[in-house]
DNA sequence: CCAGGGCCGGCAAGCGGTTGCCAGAAGTCG
DNA sequence: CGACTTCTGGCAACCGCTTGCCGGCCCTGG
């Protein structure tokens, strides 16, 4: 355990030991080619049996350059970010960057403290889901290049998947299975994805002539999910799109648990694509987020953008969404208006074929 | 976009702008007491004017401390971090610390360049799960202090779940319910749970005169959990313990399609206890871990190591589990000792009732 | 009234690299 | 053969902050 005190070779020692002077060292690691082959193998030789490695930190000093990409999530406890974790996480190591994850706990003032405390460490920064306001968001991608991901600030690049075609689909899907009314699951209010989901729905309801009505905003977990079956059932439609998987997972099983069965007296549509979708029970329909992929262009296009390109387009880069039929939609039943579980019996305009 | 090119401000202009030197700067910051209450007030004002910031890294190159901490995770991917994670974070956050994540892919090797990249940055590592040797484990222990995750390597601090109790705990529940005949789904081999669970298992079945048998390995997955059934067919029992949720979970989905019945024909136990876990049908029963506590326990041992202190005891830290009973466990049918799922029809030597 | 001791601020030497500039050696060319 | 490149290596000045050491000033006690 002591032995952590021995400290590590530097370029001068490599260098004495090469016998050149420690800029020739530095180049010889940084430039190659700026430096003799020969002199430049001898001291690579000598440093490799110094166990020479270079200081990340005493590099970036000089050069301004860390190599550590900021990655700040909502909730790092959200499985909808294991997959984008990862997939940031391989553009980072492919392009030599080594990723430093910040976890906001839903908390816009978290978020901005560990901003804070990290800014001046990393050479980009991608905000996932921030829940921070615009111009917060502006004003620290005035000091570093920063994407966000999941929501579009006007002047900041970000990388967001095509809700809307998402939303349509899911639309679509819903009719041909005979429904005619949607209820639509909010999230949080501070959620751009929430907003543009909404609006995708009311406007794809519109094309198909069916109905859209909105509850909420409910937490975007399971919890929530449950939360508003008390809602729906004031309320009822035969179909019901959640902002997110795990509330669409907390509503079947509040309903389940409330007598009603899924998708036999209700269908539900999910978001995203977790990693529980298709674990649960009835497997859940859902309109399926490129995760990885998401994770990745955003680390590309920081990266991108910290080596000076021009933020790509002006818009947001669109990922495409899919949508995945499950089991938890199925054939509106012609009987099945009113339902059997409401806590409340509804208003009795409703009535029984 | 452009702005980023205007440098923040350093010691040396906040020094200037309040007309002192910018050791005193430096101090009015580090070392309050050291300056003068009012001349501290006054650069700090001046310091807020400016907007400065202290910049980490240069101050990590001369103190050698660089307040950030590695947390290298064999798979983020998978649900069972997402807690740990966030305990970690927790702590690391509480303590000024902020917290590089790496995902090792489940490969050793791509661990070992992760960290490679990243010793040099870091004021200590938490691994977990390390798919690395145990020697390869000390020896970057050497440069810098390291806990290990669930997992013991002598010379090195640690902190696991308490498998054997947690082991003993699902045993027992299971021979309340009548079950004689234990399977265990192992997991990866070079898992040091793996280990520790199957011998608390024989142990335990020893205790309670039942017998338990090992197939395996498998991946840690869903996938793994599925592709156990062909051996579990191959040498049926009434009961199964799996190295963890994942498995479990995709064992009793693989079942289930095979026409087996979930509790009824075969309980099923599971490791973990993961966010999934209680999501599925029939909700899993498992032996949890207390993730956030883990990686809170780890993180805090770890500053504690990094501050100087001597590990605490020479043994793992071994965290409390307990047995979450659920729904995919029930007592033992005495009718179906010979499965009506098997793929294979086992040997006859089980005759029927 | 003077010696001794705090308190406070400044000086300057690092921490471990990077890099602009310089100069000697070697190669090129008319 | 001399002028001009090109190639290589060294020198030294940073990058932004920390900290050991020094010294002036003021306070206190004998």
């Amino acid at each position: 355990m002591a032995d952590q005190v021995t400290k590590s070779p530097t370029i001068y020692d490599v260098a004495r030991a090469a016998g050149v002077a420690s800029s020739t060292v530095s180049r010889a690691f940084a430039r190659p080619g700026r430096v003799n082959a020969e002199t430049a193998e001898r001291i690579r030789k000598v440093a490799a049996e110094l166990g020479y490695r270079t200081n990340p930190l005493a590099r970036a000093l000089p050069t301004g350059r860390t190599c550590l990409i900021g990655l700040v999530i909502s909730d790092v406890t959200n499985p909808f970010y294991n997959e984008i974790i990862r997939g940031a996480q391989a553009a980072a190591t492919e392009a030599g960057y080594t990723m430093l994850l910040t976890d906001a706990q839903e908390s816009g003032v978290k978020e901005r403290e560990a901003l804070e405390r990290s800014v001046s460490l990393v050479d980009g920064i991608v905000l996932a889901s921030s829940r921070m306001s615009d111009s917060a968001i502006r004003m620290i991608a005035k000091q570093r290049p920063v994407i966000v991901l999941n929501r579009a600030v006007s002047d900041v690049p970000s990388v967001v998947t095509d809700n809307p075609r998402g939303m349509r689909r899911a639309v679509h899907h819903l009719a041909e299975l005979g429904h005619e009314r949607i209820t639509y699951l909010a999230g949080p209010e501070a959620s751009w994805a929430d907003g543009t989901r909404w609006q995708a729905l009311r406007e794809a309801v519109h094309d198909v002539d069916l109905h859209a009505h909105r509850i909420g905003p409910f937490e975007p977990t399971v919890a929530g999910g449950a939360a508003a079956l008390a809602d729906l059932a004031r309320h009822p439609t035969s179909a019901v799109i959640a902002y997110n998987d795990l509330m669409a997972i907390g509503l079947i099983r509040a309903l389940t648990t409330a007598g009603a069965r899924v998708p036999d007296d209700v269908s539900v549509v999910g978001f995203d694509n977790v990693f529980a979708a298709e674990l649960v029970t009835p497997a859940l329909t859902t309109v399926a987020a490129p995760l990885h992929a998401m994770g990745q262009a955003a680390v590309r296009n920081l990266l991108a953008l910290a080596r000076g390109a021009r933020p790509t387009t002006h818009g947001p880069v669109s990922l495409p969404a899919q949508l995945v039929v499950r089991a938890s939609t199925a054939h509106r039943r012609r009987n099945s208006t009113s339902p059997a579980w409401g806590t409340t019996r509804v208003s009795g305009s409703a009535a029984r074929a």
